[in-house]
RNA sequence: GGGCGGUUAGCUCAGUUGGUUAGAGCGCCUGCCUUACAAGCAGGAGGUCCGCGGUUCGAGCCCGCGACCGCCCACCA
């Protein structure tokens, strides 16, 4: 079999698209097995850049698959949901931006027009995209933008919390984007400290010649709105001024001096400026003061006409000449610089206005006390435990949820508006006459909801509901949601709550919260810095694979991940290091006309041809076992979704013992034509094992390998990713053979050590002694071969004690003499000096603690008997090197 | 203003219930192109675990205070 040097990613390792299409037979479940696992995966963000963090989260999803999958676990995702057509909207949006129209301006059925045109050029690269993303693309049904039964869905809940009160329809001040022309939540505000200023300005107080009440405020544009000036009834100053009225300047308007906790005594000048139009906090003093609104700022930003003269102005420009007249009118008592925070839209940066519109908002307030209360239970899970906390502070100050949108992308409102009489119907098919005045005219309106309306809904509406189909009744709740805390509120939040008031159920027992991936800076990665790594770049340059366990690598529960091109370097090189041990056995298969071949059964680590008929060498029985703990470890890891320690326990075993010990101990053994012997038959069942335990993190590469070393059998699994994965089994654990083997190692390490310090040529053999008084030297002497192979010196056993000579080494059960040139002699004595300061301080340390009553009265009794231990080690050695001279 | 996380080797990070010589990868130093692998092999150096105090026989880990860094939430003009 001809088998590469170097290990080619690109050959066998699809990209990460193809990869994450390829996962797609794990949507598949045969509903055979016990054990339901299915798994919620995030919503695909498809107009954003796609980065290394989703690579994570999809790896981090993958890796848990297979390996339940492996487990024999009947296994579900769900992925898949309309945002295809949602998402070729938003770029169409955009592109028309881009050309200078406002996608409004076109009317709905020439854009709509558009974007089919847009699907017609571009569909195949959307639909890569989607299903990259692991979403479903269906063009053609309905409109292309929506899929039928979600959308039903979505127009079920929504009714359903109509009908119930829970969604409403008011006229609240909401966070207005002048850019995007819609609504945005709270969340979707992003809050930036900006250095302003604080305007203090004097309104002349009516009946009271010379007399100005000073307000503070960092909006001075908004006074041309202001509809009141509130003063705090425990206010001393200003107690004289209740029940007169101000003159409004600029706008000579009168408006009214009232009391109200909005006024904050300590702040500024004690007295504030209402503008119930313009602020929220202001909104609900005037709702309680029943103050008119006056709007002064429009949906664009600009300055309304009730701003009379500053009509028609920007907002900004407005500031400016708001502020030079009245200074010019001798009105600006000061102004201060002032750190404020201001809201901007998190979509594209815009500042936020705050504007009264009406809106449909979700009482969120009942809803949130289920979600509360199955996270206190305990029957949701968070991973790392900590994000509980936020979870909860969230939701105990839970605001109402506004989910209208003024944009045409996403579900419309299945609300109508009877054009005759006012009246809204809410239903799931549009209704043909208005049942309170029986007109025929009625308008469907014209918002569409917040698309994380839709995704809440995804734990069952991509399960059939509200059909009680096969699949929402085995697979709902699901087992688990792997996502990033970033749409912890947006998402997360959201799906609970509508989970607990659709299914009365949790849609998920587990949420496991990853990291985020930084740059090498530590930066957090964002389209505008431009330090997103691209995933198909980074695959495409160290494999797929190599990118997965770089990734895990990182993956500690609680942390970020600090990707850097060292790490994927270092990942690529563990890749060709697996794909160069395979071809040495390839190579040394053909050499001993040994057929491709793996066992019978996959269950045990040793193959039953081996066990009870042959004696079984040591360094097979070693393997099995140190195979036995790998799979342990593996295991507990990826159960408690420390994937950074399975990977580590994967790279660990595969290199520092597989390879580093056990394949160079097995090359004595094949130096000749053998055929299939116990030999072979245990070093490929060894090696197979080991393939299985890696594949969920290394899926390509490992199922190339697998593929190659099964042959062309029939009867093993058709994929690696169907083959049983490791298992612990006790009786597979071999301490005599894990023994036997470290007394090996400890040789091997003890003369290399030794000839590297007195810089001896490597391949030079050279001659020495071994002494030792225990059994340790008999296990040794076995092994002579194996020491003068792995470390080129030919050795005489002696059970007498060791002679003083620089050139000796020691270790608490071995002493070994090498014959050295005269020159290295004094570097050996440096050494040996320095190795009897840290034996005396060990030893100190020791007897300290020996001779300390209370801890020898307190301590347990291992720890105390492992102190003993290693103090007699320490002395033995002390001695043994002569350190007391 | 509330809440959360971090500070361990030159760099990036592990360290699961406290157990006595604190680990890994990369980097660095030394020697090797040894027919699986130089993307490799063998060996090595390098750490007052942010500071102070406390609990304990014993603290990187638990408690308190402080410093610095980062993140999230919040309607204070």
């Amino acid at each position: 079999m001809q088998i590469e040097k170097v290990y080619e990613p690109q050959r066998f390792e699809p990209h990460w698209a193809q990869w994450w299409i390829d996962s797609n037979i794990f949507r598949v479940s045969s509903r055979a097995a016990g054990r339901v696992f299915s798994l919620v995966i995030p919503p695909p963000n498809v107009t954003g850049s796609l980065h290394i963090g989703h690579m994570l989260e999809h790896t981090e999803i993958d890796v848990t698959i297979r390996w339940h999958r492996m487990l024999g676990d009947n296994t579900l995702w769900l992925p898949g949901t309309d945002h295809a057509g949602i998402a070729t909207q938003m770029v169409v949006a955009r592109k028309l931006a881009e050309e200078g129209i406002n996608y409004r301006s076109l009317g709905r059925e020439k854009f709509e027009a558009r974007v089919w045109e847009f699907k017609e050029q571009y569909g195949d690269t959307i639909k890569r995209q989607m299903v990259r993303l692991g979403a479903s693309c269906d063009w053609s049904r309905e409109r292309f933008t929506l899929d039928p039964g979600l959308s039903a869905a979505v127009r079920e809940v929504f009714v359903r919390l109509y009908e119930k009160g829970l969604i409403y329809r008011g006229e609240y001040m909401v966070n207005w984007c002048p850019h995007c022309l819609t609504a945005i939540s709270d969340l979707e505000t992003t809050h930036a400290d900006v250095s302003g200023h604080l305007w203090h300005i004097r309104y002349p107080v009516n009946g009271m010649n010379g007399r100005f009440l000073v307000v503070a405020t960092t909006r001075p544009e908004t006074m041309l709105g202001d509809t009141a000036v509130a003063i705090n009834a425990k206010d001393e100053r200003y107690l004289d001024l209740h029940g007169r009225t101000v003159q409004l300047p600029l706008m000579n308007r009168e408006i009214p001096i009232i009391l109200d906790d909005l006024a904050d005594p300590e702040f500024g000048s004690g007295a504030v400026k209402v503008t119930p139009a313009h602020d929220p906090n202001d909104f609900e003093a005037g709702r309680r003061h029943s103050l008119p609104k006056i709007q002064v700022i429009d949906e664009h930003a600009r300055m309304t006409p009730a701003a009379g003269p500053y009509a028609g102005l920007d907002r900004f420009d407005a500031r400016k000449r708001v502020v030079a007249d009245l200074e010019a009118a001798g009105l600006l008592a000061k102004i201060e610089d002032y750190p404020l925070s201001v809201g901007k839209c998190a979509r594209c940066g815009t500042i936020v206005e705050p504007l009264i519109s009406t809106q449909w908002f979700v009482r969120t307030k009942p809803l949130a006390e289920k979600a509360i209360a199955v996270v206190e239970s305990g029957r949701i899970q968070f991973v790392p435990a900590n994000w509980t906390k936020t979870y909860f502070e969230w939701m105990y100050n839970i605001r109402d949820w506004c989910i209208s949108r003024q944009l045409w992308w996403g579900h419309r409102i299945p609300a109508w508006h009877c054009q005759e009489c006012r009246e809204i119907i809410v239903a799931r098919e549009a209704p043909t006459t208005c049942p309170r005045c029986g007109a025929t005219h009625l308008v469907q309106d014209g918002d569409v909801l917040d698309t994380w309306f839709s995704s809440g809904l995804w734990p069952f509406s991509t399960l059939g509901w509200p059909e009680m189909t096969e699949d929402l009744a085995t697979f709902y709740p699901t087992s688990l949601l792997i996502t990033g805390f970033d749409i912890l509120f947006f998402w997360v939040a959201r799906m609970v709550m509508m989970g607990m008031e659709f299914m009365g159920e949790v849609p998920f027992r587990q949420v496991y919260i990853h990291g985020l991936v930084r740059d090498a800076e530590r930066q957090k990665m964002s389209k505008t810095k431009g330090n997103v790594v691209d995933p198909l770049v980074v695959t495409e340059k160290y494999g797929t694979d190599a990118v997965r366990m770089a990734l895990l690598q990182g993956a500690a529960p609680g942390t970020d991940i600090v990707l850097s091109e060292e790490r994927m370097e270092s990942s690529r090189a563990f890749a060709n290091k697996i794909w160069n041990a395979a071809r040495f056995l390839f190579m040394k298969m053909e050499f001993s006309g040994v057929e491709p071949w793996v066992p019978e059964s996959l269950e045990k680590f040793q193959p039953e041809a081996c066990t009870d008929t042959l004696e079984v060498p040591v360094e097979d029985r070693w393997i099995f076992s140190r195979l036995n703990s790998a799979s342990e470890q593996a295991n507990r890891a990826i159960e408690q979704y420390r994937y950074h320690e399975a990977a580590q326990v994967l790279w660990h075993f595969f290199w520092h013992e597989f390879c580093d010990w056990y394949i160079e101990l097995k090359k004595l053994r094949f130096r000749e034509n053998t055929g299939l012997n116990a030999d072979w038959r245990n070093t490929l069942a060894a090696f197979e094992t080991a393939l299985r335990l890696l594949h969920p993190a290394m899926p390509f590469l490992t199922e190339e390998l697998w593929q190659r070393l099964a042959g062309g059998r029939q009867e093993r699994p058709v994929s690696i990713a169907l083959a049983p994965y490791p298992q612990y089994r006790a009786e597979e654990t071999n301490y005599k053979a894990e023994r036997e083997i470290e007394t090996l190692q400890e040789v091997v390490t003890l003369a290399r050590t030794l000839r590297a310090e007195s810089k001896i040529d490597p391949k030079l053999l050279i001659e020495g002694a071994l002494y030792s008084r225990n059994s340790a030297l008999e296990v040794a002497q076995k092994h002579a071969a194996a020491i003068q192979e792995l470390a080129k010196v030919k050795l005489e056993f002696r059970s007498d004690a060791a002679p003083e000579a620089p050139s000796v080494r020691s270790t608490p059960q071995f002493d070994l003499v090498l014959q050295l040139p005269k020159a290295q002699e004094e570097a050996q004595r440096k050494r040996i000096e320095k190795e009897c300061e840290q034996l005396k301080k060990n030893i100190e340390n020791s007897k300290r603690q020996l001779s300390d009553e209370t801890f020898l009265g307190k301590a347990p009794p291992q720890v105390v008997e492992s102190i003993r231990k290693k103090l007699v080690d320490y002395e033995e050695q002390f001695r043994k090197i002569g350190c007391a001279n």
